[in-house]
DNA sequence: CGACTAGTTGAGGCCAGTCAATGTTGGTGG
DNA sequence: CCACCAACATTGACTGGCCTCAACTAGTCG
């Protein structure tokens, strides 16, 4: 109740670093003890799922058994694919995974640009199966969190319930916020409103919010905004040029937020 | 459990019939017996949530308990603004309504377009006020749900509580959709989607699907699909044209939906 | 080192937006 | 019931922002 997790220093910011440290931290034991595991839920996503409130020993070994399963990704690697049966949600540790949504007639559009400490897969409970595909887009390390035990769970404790509501929640408030981009804005718009998205992303985590690594290429960024990667691409030669960038391939510093913010609105 | 619900005849289709009847049916006591609940559950949108699996009497009055709290909207009435505290979702019974996002600068986006048997209001639960608006379409009938309640209901009866998460995760999955449509599709698909999309939605609910009086203008359905009211009005009229639809006013009748569905993909 | 992928930049075209004029519909009050 | 008005819708002419096509460059990996 107390141990509010917002205000927990988090530890190692590595966001500094462009190219060198692509690769997840250390490689974490098969065998997982209540202890390491509650050190990690610090680090992960899971915090925003279970942390927020307090465990008995009991539920904490319940909620334990949950996580047992982890899962790792190399770069491209498929999570799941759109008609995979599904059976859990995946809290990322260490890395990110983009989701892209397929139309009919092959069409792709990147729904989702998700880093550490997020939870990915509500896609499938709809019908059990799910209907966006998942795909590392680094080295990427999961929790594996099968839905029925935390369904369970949260039939127990009315605060694990609440949390997972919310976290559904914010994932339909964010595609509004997706919706409201791709409908209503121009393109300097988009790339800004993606970029201090993102920025804000990281600073929650306490990494950098001015200095980051994209992990997805022109063409999923586009995909992401709604743009061609040509635009893109120009968008971010001419925010540079302009000062309020600096982009060298795929690392970006913000220069000025603000410039940025006046831009959109 | 052998009660599907799908299969279940539906009563009075009645949207052949343009502009004559425009308001919602016969009204409805205030006092509701737990016979009548069951009656207008097989009408409106919570047999999607209630309905799939079977009672105990004593559930069944737990839940009938929550329902108690009927609201009316006339046209243009607002049943929440972006910041309104959130307490409730809402299953609209007769009429529609569209929910609109709201961006710091004072763009709007029209989010979603909901008609009888749907279930809205899951975008408050995410930090307990609701971030976009949701306004009649017409004259309207809701069920006011207390989430809190569900909630509770849900943590004893398993089947209530996947219900709900499959309609807070159909509305993800549907949002994904719009992102789709929004950020890959030329102007004519996304008509012809929307179009399409309403279809389905009136035919599932035994409706014509290929005769209905749309509840927005050309405005807000260009809001809706990111087009210009301009733009919406002379696709409208090249549809019409080339023989795929009627249109006369708000009155829409589906001619080719072949040909539709071919425009898209 | 060569092949390949990712990114940049330029020239030109087209789709949808903008601006503007006109027509239509529906609600209101005399 | 009709006249009126305001909101909604249609249509045209023109503009411009983003896409398309294309050439070139910079990294990356076998």
């Amino acid at each position: 109740m107390a141990r509010a997790a917002k205000s927990a220093p988090l530890p190692q910011p590595p966001a500094g670093t462009p190219a060198t440290r692509t690769e997840a931290g250390e490689p974490l034991s098969p065998v997982i003890s209540i202890r390491e595991f509650k050190a990690h839920c610090q680090t992960c996503g899971m915090r925003e799922l279970c942390l927020p409130f307090a465990f008995t020993a009991d539920q904490m070994q319940q909620f334990d058994a949950l996580v047992e399963h982890r899962t790792r990704l190399k770069k491209h690697e498929v999570l799941y694919r759109a008609g995979d049966p599904f059976h859990a949600l995946y809290a990322i540790q260490f890395g990110s995974v983009k989701t892209v949504a397929l139309s009919e007639d092959g069409r792709e559009q990147v729904t989702g640009y998700h880093i550490l400490g997020e939870v990915i897969g509500f896609d499938g409970i709809g019908d059990d199966r799910h209907c966006v595909e998942a795909i590392a887009l680094e080295n990427t390390e999961l929790c594996a969190l099968p839905f029925d035990g935390i369904e369970n769970l949260s039939r127990a404790m009315p605060a694990l319930q609440r949390n997972l509501h919310q976290m559904m929640a914010r994932e339909i408030t964010r595609d509004h916020g997706a919706m409201l981009m791709l409908g209503s804005m121009r393109a300097e718009e988009r790339l800004a409103v993606f970029l201090l998205n993102l920025a804000e992303r990281y600073r929650r985590r306490g990494y950098s919010p001015t200095e980051f690594v994209l992990r997805m290429s022109r063409e999923e960024i586009g995909s992401y905004i709604g743009l061609k990667l040509e635009t893109v691409s120009r968008l971010f030669s001419r925010f540079h040029q302009e000062g309020m960038i600096h982009v060298q391939g795929r690392t970006v510093k913000l220069l000025d937020a603000g410039a940025l913010k006046k831009l959109v609105g």
